[in-house]
DNA sequence: CTTTTTATTGTCCCACTGGTCAATTGTTGA
DNA sequence: TCAACAATTGACCAGTGGGACAATAAAAAG
């Protein structure tokens, strides 16, 4: 009994190493194609090629192409929570978590144009595919739910709300920006952008508060 | 000679009523599909279905599937230009031709889903395509310098150039919340929302001003 | 009425794509 | 060593897409 339960922990650890580590080898070539070739130019055969791999293996490890894309979109959006979640992890003040999430949402080696091209691709797909719209949903919410964790102490629960979906479609907004217009909008600009409006909302609503 | 000119001119009135209606037609059904299907998916059949025709009609009135999907963002995006011009004409303070832009850009007609959709999927392609990226820019451009001629008396230069940028880009990210969660947005909400952005982001200017 | 353009269609072609499958080659466990 | 199993490949297939083209209808021009 012991070795089977060490068999089967053994082989779980094996699939991890096998089997999850070549799916996580495909799914980040699909990302990267997606970078260079969009949507319309991302093939099977592009991917596997990237991957060192021939097409029959990609879709030995998904179901079809849908699939794998939806797993490159998966692992794309874990990537960004993992800069955003690190950097909260530090934060103690409300605003240093605000900066937290907008800090990890601009980090160097994210806030890249080839990385927003394969992101645009993505969302561009979202009204066709229900499980990318699920996962971009997600995304959204925690967004949304870590950016109010730093707003409720600095303003009032409505406030709170519309000062987070400002911020949310600004950061989106300035990553299509990059995107679209790739230098016209630096890093640190992007930051500045950001924080800039928290700032000045913030402090709109405490003069309308104190006015009142 | 005076038959000349008056064939030659009632010629090109001619090709204005036969074949720039037909391509008129041909770019708004591309623009269509596009809504439904996607870069991926709107192919010159679907197209030529979209406008009652043949394949064939498509390449007779344009050199190639890419030359139609340039037009179709060109008309798009004229559109777009009209909405904010009309209301730009009405503006007389620095401050109505801010909310011209702002207005214009959530129009009723257009802030809708499935324009959204196509929108996206445009800019997807942005960054394979010289002509498309350069029909943004001139989009983008516009908008800035409409903002500009607005924000120049409320604010300095830097400070103006700072909140266009701002302001482009939370539009622009109201628009991808639109298509990303349609619903989660209101045209309204919307609205405010930049309107605030700029109420807040001039106060906070002011107040440094004055207490620099 | 004839000639010359223009509009339009349907057909054809070729490259390519997603997906299936049988066959081959390791790997693992007994 | 052998049997079972996973990994991996390459061939194959049916469908589709963009685009070329010749043929035809329709108009314009003269």
């Amino acid at each position: 009994m012991s070795t089977w339960i060490r068999n089967a922990w053994i082989e779980a650890v094996k699939l991890k190493r096998l089997s999850d580590i070549r799916r996580k080898e495909l799914r980040q070539a699909a990302f990267a194609v997606l970078e260079r070739e969009g949507i319309a130019g991302a093939t099977l055969e592009k991917v596997a090629a990237h991957a060192g791999a021939s097409k029959g293996i990609v879709l030995h490890y998904f179901r079809n192409k849908q699939e794998l894309f939806e797993h490159a979109m998966r692992e794309a959006n874990a990537v960004l929570r993992d800069a955003v979640v690190a950097r909260l992890r530090q934060a103690r003040t409300p605003m240093e978590r605000l900066d937290a999430v907008i800090d990890g949402n601009f980090e160097e080696h994210l806030f890249l144009p080839p990385l927003c091209h394969a992101w645009l691709s993505l969302c561009a797909e979202v009204p066709r595919d229900e499980k990318l719209a699920r996962i971009q949903k997600v995304l959204h919410a925690r967004m949304r739910s870590n950016l109010l964790s730093g707003l409720h102490g600095l303003a009032s629960p409505e406030d709170a709300d519309d000062i987070a979906l400002g911020v949310t479609a600004l950061i989106d907004g300035l990553w299509l920006r990059l995107g679209l217009e790739p230098g016209s909008v630096s890093r640190e600009q992007a930051i500045r952008q950001v924080k800039d409006f928290v700032a000045a909302r913030l402090a709109m609503r405490q003069h309308v508060t104190a006015g009142a």
